[in-house]
DNA sequence: AGCTAAAGTTGACCATCCGTCATGGAACTG
DNA sequence: CAGTTCCATGACGGATGGTCAACTTTAGCT
């Protein structure tokens, strides 16, 4: 025994563990849609009524399993905002960390959910709002607008190919000054 | 007889309404995710058989049931763009109309999915550049861009609350000048 | 009309899935 | 070490998904 926790509470984290892997590795397999509670509990040394002692559904488990990722790559994703001095420095370093992020996650929970980094991105905007980096503006609805926009961008960015360098600066000009011409 | 149709093809076309009349409705009732294959047959004078000669999977049927709104849908989504002299105005009918329709359907099918509605978007916007209402751009990346901002600011604004007078001229000033305060 | 081939519907069927629960054994308590 | 709590196990009842042989109806032809 080398552990520093009772074993009762060890061995549960183990098998939470060995359920969001096993989960991890069939929907990379099968994606999600076509995956089953069996297929999970059968890349598991577990019993089937232990997968609903530790959640209730598939569902429940995708969550978990997402939460778990946007963990991971929150500070990833918050990368270079802090430090932005002014609006297109921000804008830019955040649609480029949001590019870089989704084109490599092949992790087959079909990526991650965005709308998870919210919070961060929201207080981000506001706090660079308060140092004078924007003006002050609907920090939640302008948050909401970036992820969506973003998302959906990095979708067509890695569908139709495409450079991410000019992808970022396409985007950030537009959030930056509108569709007006740039002067 | 009173068809216009030979009798196969006009049962083929009811059958097929059946199911998705009763897709709408168990689909309203219980949502998408709980509905079964079963539940939707359930709802229809059909036998199990017959439900997989007109679809593979409900995912198919829901696929089908989206279509036929959005296309019910499309007009009214693109009302105001084609004669709009200004960029503004164009913005402005685009966020009005789709915060309205994302205001009332409550059909159950948890909303329609405007990327349907893409394709028009995107040739609305190259017309317009062409008419000069906008600087020349990426149609297809703008369209997408202000596609999904739109939807997540509808999804808010039904959550939360708020005015859609407002945040329509809100998203309208973002996408026309950007960040930037106004002048 | 009468008859045949093609088209399409039916509902029972099998494999599988879901979620539960009584049983049994291992870990904590004192 | 005995008592208690906690939890893994795996079989079970109920339901689902998708198939298919048998049957019914329509379209086409003579």
């Amino acid at each position: 025994m080398d552990a520093a926790l009772p074993k009762r509470q060890r061995i549960k984290q183990q098998n939470r563990q060995f359920i969001l892997d096993g989960a991890r590795k069939v929907f990379a397999e099968q994606g999600y849609g076509a995956a089953t509670v069996r297929d999970i509990i059968r890349a598991t040394p577990l019993a089937a009524g232990t997968f609903y002692n530790y959640f209730t559904s598939k569902e429940d488990v995708r969550e978990a399993l997402n939460a778990e990722m946007a963990d991971a790559l929150r500070p990833r994703l918050a990368e270079g905002r802090a430090e932005a001095a002014t609006a297109e420095e921000f804008l830019s370093a955040f649609f480029s960390s949001v590019f870089a992020l989704k084109a490599e996650t092949g992790t087959g929970l079909e990526a991650v959910d965005l709308r998870a980094g919210f919070e961060d991105l929201r207080a981000d905007l506001e706090n660079a709002a308060q140092r004078g980096v924007f003006p002050p503006l609907d920090a939640g609805a302008l948050a909401a607008a970036l992820l969506a926009a973003a998302d959906e961008m990095a979708r067509r960015l890695a569908r139709d190919g495409g450079d991410a360098a000019e992808a970022t600066a396409a985007a950030t000009l537009l959030f930056l000054r509108g569709v007006q011409p740039p002067l």
